[in-house]
DNA sequence: AACGTTTTCTGACTCAGATCAAGGTTTTAT
DNA sequence: ATAAAACCTTGATCTGAGTCAGAAAACGTT
């Protein structure tokens, strides 16, 4: 697999581009001296972009890298015994996809572009050396695993205990604070995603996110026009999906 | 909160309390060199037994430390906005607990002992300072991590995708796997959580794990007496639930 | 041993969401 | 531009598991 650059790789020699990504704040929430911050993007590696559809790690590869997403969106999948796909996490700009392969040394999920998707590829070996030297990084990487497993739990307790209506709120209200925390409009955004991968998600069927979705419009909760979303009954919709403030657990919708 | 040493404290300093624990093949499953047994060994606090119902750490707390059970089960759980108890995890022997209370600083959910319990308390601080001095022991959490990220991500297929006779199989067979690495019986064991809890955990109603466990004793895939299980169709069982090879080959040492 | 409490089991009934079917719309490829 | 494929929507029907109700068993306490 050839790696080609999205930019020149010498000008991280002058100014990073980790520095000068506009994703650094979230990728790296910490306090990295500048000179750290310079050795981190030694080790990253820009790959090019992956047109939709394409993969980039599949079940059961080795454990080389995790990548952070720079533009567009992943999913990531097993295929279960009957061969069918179970979606286990979408992934946007900013966030990091691979780490549940530590263990095991192999990536025990594949990861496909829905999208034309660039990101950028951090070898865990140099990570994790480089960890050493820098001790908030190790700590930051430990935050990021510790914030998974918490997402992942919600996400549990989501699959479990609500029902179609409130699974479908949890996923677009979910997807508005990760677009939101990244800056972009919390209201209204683009489902990369179709109604089936959704549905595969959620543990629902395509129909039934369909009919929810529909439900939606009409109760005039969220605004549609195919994959574009525009949540227009934010608060509504937090109250449904038990959000809000334990007060109004009385009040009806 | 007094801390009572379930042995002399200075017995560590000729020979290591990890070192003479039988379970800590599994708790640290890395060649350590001795010195650096003993160094993780004094940073380890011996707390005095829970009483079944007790609390080890409550959602919302500080959080300070992380804890194997050395022996015992206990269960960790959320409340919900509504109320109702909602269980993310069960835990045995020589589990980790506490490790999503890294990011964020409090832990994100309760844990009560389900029986008369002992753990270990690793005070997070002094892990992360170890972890800086033993490269192979910063790896082994990171690796803890993943690997609790990777069956959190298995529970979520479970959840959305399987009906309540491969749940409550899932279940029992995860059970059976854990008891066999640490050196139980993979085929009898005693469950020391109710069926509310077990149906709490799988998303099932009461009921339907009452049924189920009925149906399966009527199968002859197993006997019960009570809470003691025995799983006599142990392949049967694994056809059932599709997945086990699957799993075994990524998972299984 | 006797009591209340909690847990487990079983049956009857109901309903949310799956499945089946079919038509409409958007995307992709040529 | 156009055909093929993939995706989305809506309606009708079916079913697995939830809910309700009550009996039986297990457990803890005095």
């Amino acid at each position: 697999m050839s790696i080609t650059h999205t930019a020149p790789r010498f000008t991280s020699t002058l100014t990073s581009q980790c520095q000068s990504c506009s994703l650094s704040a979230l990728c790296l929430p910490i306090a990295l001296a500048d000179e750290d911050i310079n050795r981190l993007d030694q080790i990253i590696e820009r790959k090019k972009p992956l047109k939709k559809g394409e993969v980039l790690f599949r079940q059961g590869q080795s454990f080389d890298s995790v990548y952070a997403v720079r533009t567009g969106t992943l999913k990531t999948f097993n295929i279960t015994s009957s061969g069918e796909e179970q979606i286990t996490g979408f992934y946007c700009p900013s966030e990091l996809l691979g780490l549940s392969g530590i263990d095991g040394n192999v990536y025990p999920v594949s990861a496909k572009a829905l999208e034309t998707t660039t990101v950028c590829e951090i070898p865990f070996s140099h990570l994790e050396d480089l960890s050493a030297q820098i001790p908030s990084l190790k700590h930051q990487i430990f935050k990021v695993m510790s914030r998974k497993i918490s997402d992942d739990q919600q996400m549990m307790v989501l699959l479990g205990k609500k029902n179609a209506d409130e699974k479908v709120a949890s996923f677009l209200l979910n997807l508005s604070n990760r677009f939101k925390k990244r800056g972009y409009s919390a209201t209204s955004f683009r489902l990369s995603m179709s109604r089936g991968e959704i549905g595969n998600y959620l543990g629902l069927a395509v129909e039934t996110v369909s009919r929810v979705i529909t439900r939606f419009q009409k109760n005039e909760m969220i605004e549609v026009d195919g994959k574009e979303i525009a949540i227009v009954g934010l608060t509504e919709m937090q109250k449904l999906v038990g959000v809000a403030s334990d007060c109004d657990k009385i009040k009806n919708i």
